[in-house]
DNA sequence: AATGAATGAGAGTTCATTCAT
DNA sequence: GATGAATGAACTCTCATTCAT
């Protein structure tokens, strides 16, 4: 409360560019907690389960967040922000593609950044929809914005023709999302084959669907 | 632990078939914490928040039931079996229709069970991955048939020719769950439009994919 | 509180003396708690414990208890009222015996009745000592009598110049009795030889000590 | 469970050997339970009451125990542990003393330490018997051990012509363990005169009996 | 930067007790 | 006489949080 958690430590070492000791715990500290966070959801978590797999007792994690709280609302954000930027990233690095390799893109950047890049990100998936209202309400914003992203996306594609035309847009993001995020559900990077098969799999299904034509 | 909960006690009432006021309360202690659970998730949920919901005292609960975890067993249980039940029944009752109408049935049911039959069903599948093994495994059987029940039809219909002949069955039936059950994470449906017009749109998808051919 | 347990239920069958249902159940109440004090402690065992071994439910104790402390306190003034009957009853059947005799007759049946007869009585021995004041209080008169009683007889003993005349009485009296006493804690009926048996064996120790003469 | 009581923590203030925080409240707890299983028994007694006598909140003695049946099972240990150590001690100190000497000084180490140094040992003995089943089998090896002590000790006695010997050794063994523990029950160290005296008392009454030679 | 020790609130659970039937 | 169903208080235990060191 009275003590603020410091993002920027004063840096001795600029020279060396060694990370300060305590950036090193705080991204510790962060990133097991979006591990258990996903495994368990954010409620069966305990700061003791998150210190035991940081090396540290459940004290020290006061010292770089203000609460259980706090770090979950940071866990969200960089989650969402960076599927968000992965996405944005990928498609943009297309250039002047087809819709068709817009949405295929983007599809595979939000697969690959859920499953691979980051627990921030199937945390951020799993855990949202049973938090409570207080604190879903930080994160709409970003929510929103990344969900207008893809709208946009598939409005273009379908004025240019290359969505059918009777298909609602927001049901279709939905769709298209919700398919994707529930891998999280099952999906095991040591199990599972590589996720750009997935992704791949995914796509055809989206784009074409199970009938043969 | 010794005291095995009732289903069946002695009716006096046969004739008038009033349900015995304990079978009453145990299924409104089922019917809250589903909800409950669903919207919290599991531990976020406690007894006492059940227990108010019920319109009784956190101790009237283990009248009912043992524990917190029998609680959630039998909501599990119930869950997909009324899912799979009703599934099943739709297929059934269309005869001898095409794989196409089979799988677009079993498309609804699911769906409709999901979001507007059973707060049951949408707890199981909001909660049960977010469980600890050791509640996972009493109910991985029951699992385990509603996913080979989906294969089957889905390797029927594709032995039929109405599915693509490149499409892998088991990455095909989790995308289609998992698009469904992902609705749970936004549905509402006092905000929503019908359930039966969501249900229509995503069998579309499913089938056609959202490329114009 | 407001109802009071009837000890004596208006008896319908007089003529053929059958002891009415409430008093049979009312006493397998008793002998029952009575062996679960005695094993477990009085505050280790539930009121659903007796219940069950008495073959009823929980509820049904208060038809004829007002309160598991009612049960209780009946156990420890028939367990003690049981002994004392029995040692005045064993030491007046000798009628004109020596001293020793008498000593020796209140011995065993002191043993006897705490061992083989009654649950009551051991229960008593074992549960009095860890019960909290408040009910203690109730006891002690028939305890005092008691211990007077035993008292008395060795006070006559002793001018009779069958003790030895440096030992003091009441911390004999404790002597013998708490070493008879705390057999509860390790006799047990199927697996030693008889009470009679070890009845001779402490009197023999108390009369003559260990040493040759 | 996973966390393991520490009782030799790196201590930094060897030099002047202040006993670190953490074992004084841990010994705290440790003494006031004992003192109140005692008086009250093990089941009787709440954390909140033990928490209140050692002037910390109930939680807090989770810091130091992993369960109420931890604290119980050091406190069983202990309070045999050390009546062992005493009698073991006090006999040894004899040297090469005759045997009735040493039964004499077991009997007196025997009740110093029940009465008069730990109020581990009385609880233990108060409490032991009632016990469920699971926790005193893992306390039974300890005291076979004790009472195989006594055993030896007696039985040399008995060899060399120092008890009758028609004695049988087991049932005298709880006899004179039995008069000594039934103390507790009516001990009480304000009140009655020296744990010297009784000693001496009961010594006698062991070795002569009450009868005049 | 981290820990040891504690706290207070609240968790799941138990239990003596009540009372309408 | 006995039960089914419930209650309220208290229980053991957990957990996010605090703070002196």
């Amino acid at each position: 409360m009275k003590r603020v958690a410091k993002r920027e430590p004063k840096r001795k070492n600029v020279a060396l560019s060694v990370p300060p000791k305590s950036h090193v715990s705080r991204d510790l500290i962060l990133r097991v907690a979006a591990q258990l966070f996903r495994q368990q959801g954010y409620s069966a978590t305990t700061l003791r389960q998150i210190a035991d797999k940081a090396g540290m007792k459940a004290g020290s994690i006061y010292y770089h967040f203000d609460s259980k709280t706090a770090i979950l609302d940071e866990i969200l954000e960089l989650g969402l922000q960076r599927i968000f930027d992965a996405v944005k990233a990928s498609v943009n690095d297309l250039g002047k593609g087809s819709h068709r390799n817009k949405i295929s893109a983007a599809i595979k950047a939000h697969l690959v950044t859920l499953l691979q890049e980051s627990d921030y990100t199937s945390a951020n998936m799993r855990v949202y929809g049973q938090l409570p209202e207080r604190i879903k309400k930080r994160h709409r914003p970003l929510r929103r914005a990344y969900g207008k992203y893809w709208d946009d996306m598939l409005v273009d594609a379908q004025r240019a023709g290359e969505i059918r035309p009777e298909i609602l847009i927001v049901p279709l993001r939905r769709f298209i999302l919700g398919a994707m995020n529930w891998t999280v559900e099952w999906f095991d990077a040591r199990k599972n084959s590589s996720v750009q098969d997935l992704a791949d799999r995914t796509t055809l299904l989206i784009f074409n669907g199970i009938l043969p034509h």
